[in-house]
DNA sequence: CGGCACTTTGAGAGTGGTCAAACGTCGTGG
DNA sequence: CCACGACGTTTGACCACTCTCAAAGTGCCG
């Protein structure tokens, strides 16, 4: 399958707005962020998704023909891209790869409605932990996190876009973890100290990260 | 195809959260909620979705192999069941159907968003006003909803449950929703009275709700 | 008529937002 | 080597929003 690799710097945007949707792309190294604009507030974005090495970028492009949202390139990161027109003959001779990218969809849509269930019933401190807790698990299973370090190459303006808090109230949250000596900022690194301590406050349960994608 | 039908009253369990996945339902008539339980607080749930005539209820268990929430009858429904093994069967005879359905799954994935940026964007008032749009552009869209009348067959604590504030906060909602006159509550039915203010107050772009679902 | 469930209201406390300023840190240029 | 500016982080003060607890009001149904 013909396919045309690209390397983006941090803050780079991978797939914009309006851009013609020909081809969707793969991460292959790095870390992206899918990030939704505010009608009304220009400047103003909203975060919905993180995806790390092996994740679809738009898959939901190809699959209603249209994207609301820009994906941005969280430090550098390096992609694959894969013609529309390539992807649906590959998928005409292989049916078991719709029905898989189809599960990578449902996958997207049950981190979502992870995300609406802790924005719901977490407050900040503990929202701020459940989405560490979310990306050391992934960063985990593809073996880009081991010994309680986790890559978050993210500012504190960009956790409060995804997680719905203003930059103060997340560098707040950030401190109380600190306090709580559960994790340690290291840069563009998260040390967890305390996983126990941390998931429990989270009250996460990685089930939702289901195994079976890709 | 071989399907079965079955009605359920209000507040029924539809689809429930351990059985086993051996079919799948789409909604014939009347409304349906999804619920997520909060693992620490018995009694406290929080609904990502509802759905509407003509939606599946659970295709994400077709597609993923397990559920982790219930599907609770929002006012009395009648339901169409079809088995996974039937559904399979189709799906390898019609493969546009497979892509149909991911479209579906897709479109999902995007109200997903949609109540993320709301839920992070918006607050309390405009974030009610929000559903109330776009429940009511859905209903209109299936022909379930004219001049300006859509069916809400909802307990204020369920309110409180889909967009993440206490039951007593809603309360206070609905009545400045009220004070401003953009809507007027008629039991299980909600009037908008002034369509363009209500949608100004949510930000409300209906792109979102892409067309092509079934 | 009572009981029950839901809605409405009030008061006090806690959580989060906004504004403003101070504090690193890191390049660049003198 | 230091001065400077840009940018992100940290802190404080004050205000707005939302939660909790409690109690009263309302409508429905037995």
């Amino acid at each position: 399958m013909p396919t045309t690799r690209a390397s983006f710097r941090s803050g780079a945007v991978i797939v914009s707005k309006d851009e013609e949707l020909t081809r969707s792309a793969m991460i292959l190294q790095g870390m992206a962020a899918r990030s939704y604009p505010i009608v009304g507030k220009p400047d103003h974005h909203v975060i919905t998704a993180i995806h790390i090495a092996g994740d679809f970028l738009d898959l939901k492009g190809f699959a209603l023909g249209h994207l609301r949202y820009r994906v941005i390139s969280m430090g550098p990161t390096s992609v694959e891209f894969v013609a529309h027109d390539e992807l649906k003959k590959v998928i005409e001779d292989f049916p078991d790869l719709a029905h898989l990218l189809w599960q990578t969809t449902a996958t997207d849509a049950a981190i979502h409605e992870q995300w609406l269930v802790a924005a719901a019933s977490l407050r900040s401190t503990a929202h701020l932990a459940h989405l560490i807790c979310e990306l050391y698990t992934r960063q985990n299973r593809i073996g880009a996190a081991q010994g309680g370090r986790l890559t978050l190459p993210i500012l504190q303006r960009e956790l409060a876009e995804i997680l719905g808090y203003s930059p103060i109230h997340i560098n707040r949250a950030v401190r109380d973890l600190r306090d709580r000596e559960l994790v340690r900022w290291l840069g563009a690194e998260v040390e967890i100290l305390d996983w126990d301590e941390l998931s429990k406050l989270a009250r996460f349960d990685p089930q939702y990260l289901n195994e079976n994608n890709l």
